[in-house]
DNA sequence: GGATGTATGTCGGCTGGCCGACATCGCCCG
DNA sequence: CGGGCGATGTCGGCCAGCCGACATACATCC
């Protein structure tokens, strides 16, 4: 799934070129070796990898399947992070530093993941230091997604913030299709209010709105984006 | 300047127990190796080490001073992400991935720098391994503390955050003094509220409110913390 | 001393978007 | 097939906090 390019890309967040797939960019010995590291096991659509509060035990990669990463706040409402999809790396902030959870992994769909203790994935970074070096990278990306989305949470209306995400997840987990482009990934309302800082209903009637306006289109729960230079405009 | 612990600490972000101060964290040798692979140079108040747009040439270690990093936003606004102090990295974000800063860092007071370029310093992590997985630990606290933030952001009240902020200032920043803490850091409303997304206004009436509560003080600029369990209750 | 700039304090009006409530639609499952 | 549940759509009330405007206080520099 390569990413689609546009002119409005640089207004996005968090594009950054650094793939957060991992496990592609291993070579054969190194994906081997992690491999035989840790257990591998199945999870279904809604089981836990792990939650707030937990123990921090170690870290994750996603074989298959759609983790969804998020922190919960007051009043039950919670914040997504980000999704995973297949190669990703998760739980690895809070393992570094053998803390609590503060955040929760949740399977949205069956789902394959490689778990590998701490200690364990600590002396196979030495031994791989290349693999150190880009789990860096990754870190370093996921910093900056955060600190455009925090910047745009804390100084953008919710109807830019919904646009500027339409856009990222277009490039990001976008496939070409006709004169549009079809999203990837399967999204509630609440989940994408989640996801910007907002309520489901708002999300709701901007969502509508940008429907009204022939920006975008829902096929069966699959976002279709019809009108993306519309979209950009609206980053204002 | 070792964090003062209270039994508030749990509900304030960031307070993850890695030290961002890297440079106390290397062994001499380690630190002789590092000096000698880039420039030292000192700055005044108000100089930029960097702003967002440039390109991103290097990193950095702040040998002593102060140094803000902050995200421009939209309408000349600006979200402030953190401050460095002696010690700390910063730049790594950017730097490991060769793409356009996107944040700015700015001497707060008279400050001296060590400035790497990126080749460089990737050679010097695959010498010193050891520096490259403290270096991993340190941006996993820099994330963990960043999703809280923007977890707060998005769904708290302005005056819970600002109580948030003062406690986490109080722990990473803060000074025993009497009953009560005195921050080692001086803060503008302004950027106090870039800190937390809010306007200064409203910063500057919630903060007289909280003196008129007795719970805080400013003496000469600097915070004084008078009632910490006061503004724990805040939290919620 | 006067001038200029920066930080703090205060006020009212305005509004984005949260909140609660409810209706409808489609899907899954017994 | 009907009941239940989760997702979507829509509406009105309400208020936190943004915005603009202005007054004051304090520091710095000529």
């Amino acid at each position: 799934m390569p990413p689609i390019k546009t002119e409005h890309d640089h207004l996005v967040s968090g594009l950054s070129l650094v793939p957060w797939n991992v496990l592609d960019q291993l070579t054969p010995e190194q994906l081997r070796a992690l491999d035989q590291t840790g257990t591998t096991r199945k999870l279904g659509k809604g089981d836990f990898v792990f939650r707030s509060g937990e123990n921090a035990a170690g870290v994750y990669f996603l074989k298959s399947g759609k983790i969804k990463v998020s922190q919960p706040i007051s009043n039950g409402k919670e914040v997504i992070l980000w999704f995973c999809f297949g190669g990703d790396i998760f739980g690895l902030a809070e393992a570094a530093q053998h803390g609590e959870r503060e955040v929760s992994a949740q399977a949205c769909e069956t789902s394959e993941v490689l778990s590998i203790p701490q200690a364990r994935f600590n002396a196979y970074l030495f031994e791989h230091p290349q693999v150190m070096f880009l789990l860096l990278q990754v870190m370093s990306s996921r910093l900056r997604c955060l600190s455009e989305t925090l910047a745009h949470v804390a100084g953008e209306q919710v109807h830019t913030r919904l646009a500027r995400l339409m856009l990222w997840l277009c490039a990001r987990y976008g496939r070409r299709e006709g004169a549009g482009i079809i999203m990837n990934v399967h999204l509630t309302h609440q989940e994408i209010a989640d996801m910007i800082g907002a309520t489901r209903q708002t999300v709701t009637s901007i969502m509508s709105d940008f429907k009204r306006k022939g920006i975008l289109d829902t096929r069966d729960h699959y976002i279709h984006i019809v009108d993306k230079t519309q979209l950009g405009a609206l980053l204002h």
